[in-house]
DNA sequence: CTATAAACCTGCTGGC
DNA sequence: TGCCAGCAGGTTTATA
């Protein structure tokens, strides 16, 4: 679920809120969700350790740290990140007690007293697949939760980071992705454009629901080869990708379903989406039932009216919208 | 190299 | 009501 604009939106939640904090140490309940190093390597090498900066890179949360370390924190499907604050405490009395719901849904979590700005936490009561809780020295707690359990958590020096980011493509919200570079990137390939807008190194950041988004936004059929795209459509998809990507950031994220920010917090987005998830709904533009196709094994959806298929709009003189 | 499928997990939905 | 197959926003790995 966290595309670019739900990592994008929690890293600066987290650049706001955790900068300064010391890791104490790290609890983990799912021991898969650390990636790199070994369990034993990471939880050493992390504790006593400053953050010194967050940000983001694709769809991964970089964590700059003291001593020329950075954890990047990568969510999958369902992975979020919760802080709470100091008076709340970890319980993990449902290991022995539930071993089958342990595993599952890992410890809970309880304030020592219910205080007025726990209002959006309260939920968070009842266990909730935390796979991994940082402590801080202030005693606040930084969650990783992850129902699915695909997330993952890495530890390296920041040497490091050019290896680490090497297959990513162009951040789609920088300076320097141009409807040029979306050429060079998609020149020649004959895979559907959807399919190809969703590998990271194409463009970094882009998922399920806001390729889907982008080319609707173009006029773009999702099964249009990616390297027949005309100047004019490149020019279209590059702002699509750009709007669609910063109207997520400005809303707080898409929330179908798991996604929630760092206070616990759905995001609003999913209220500004014209196709995803649309599927038999009337087109906002031209009226005409969204449709749902299986595109690389994804579900894609568009409006068959707007998105011609194989068949570049620039030429149909004043389209309809 | 491309392309498809399977794997990693749990919860939910829809069909029977 | 109950059970089970199938599906979900991501990425990596295997197989053809």
């Amino acid at each position: 679920m966290p595309e670019l604009p739900e990592v994008e939106y929690t890293a600066r939640q987290m650049q706001e809120s955790v900068v300064g904090e010391t890791i104490d140490s790290v609890s983990v309940f799912w021991e898969r969700t650390v990636s790199y190093p070994v369990l034993e390597d990471f939880q050493a090498e992390i504790a006593g350790r400053r953050i010194e900066r967050v940000r983001r890179r694709a769809k991964l949360i970089v964590v700059d740290l003291s001593g020329g370390m950075l954890m990047t924190m990568h969510r999958r499907m369902t992975g979020n990140l919760l802080l709470l604050p100091s008076h709340w405490k970890v319980d993990t009395s449902l290991r022995e007690a539930d071993p089958t719901r342990w595993k599952v849904q890992g410890p809970r979590f309880t304030p020592d007293e219910v205080r007025p700005e726990d209002t959006d936490l309260l939920d968070y009561r009842q266990p909730f697949y935390c796979r991994t809780c940082f402590h801080f020295e202030s005693g606040k707690l930084l969650l990783f939760n992850d129902l699915r359990k695909f997330g993952k958590l890495q530890l390296w020096p920041c040497e490091q980071e050019a290896t680490l980011f090497a297959a990513f493509g162009p951040e789609p919200l920088d300076a320097l992705f141009t409807p040029e570079l979306l050429g060079v990137a998609l020149a020649g390939r004959k895979t559907p454009i959807k399919q190809t807008l969703l590998q990271q190194e194409v463009v970094a950041g882009l998922g399920n629901i806001y390729a889907d988004e982008a080319l609707y936004y173009a006029n773009i059929h999702p099964l249009r080869p990616a390297g027949s795209l005309s100047p004019d459509e490149l020019y279209r998809l590059h702002e699509g990708i750009v709007a669609v990507l910063s109207s997520g950031i400005e809303h707080g994220g898409t929330s179908f379903s798991d996604y929630r920010d760092l206070q616990g917090r759905r995001g609003e987005n999913a209220n500004h989406l014209k196709v995803y998830q649309h599927q038999g709904e009337s087109c906002v533009r031209c009226a005409s039932p969204i449709e749902r196709i299986v595109v690389g094994q994804r579900s894609t959806h568009f409006c068959p009216t707007c998105q011609l298929v194989l068949t570049d709009r620039s030429t149909i003189k004043a389209g309809g919208n």
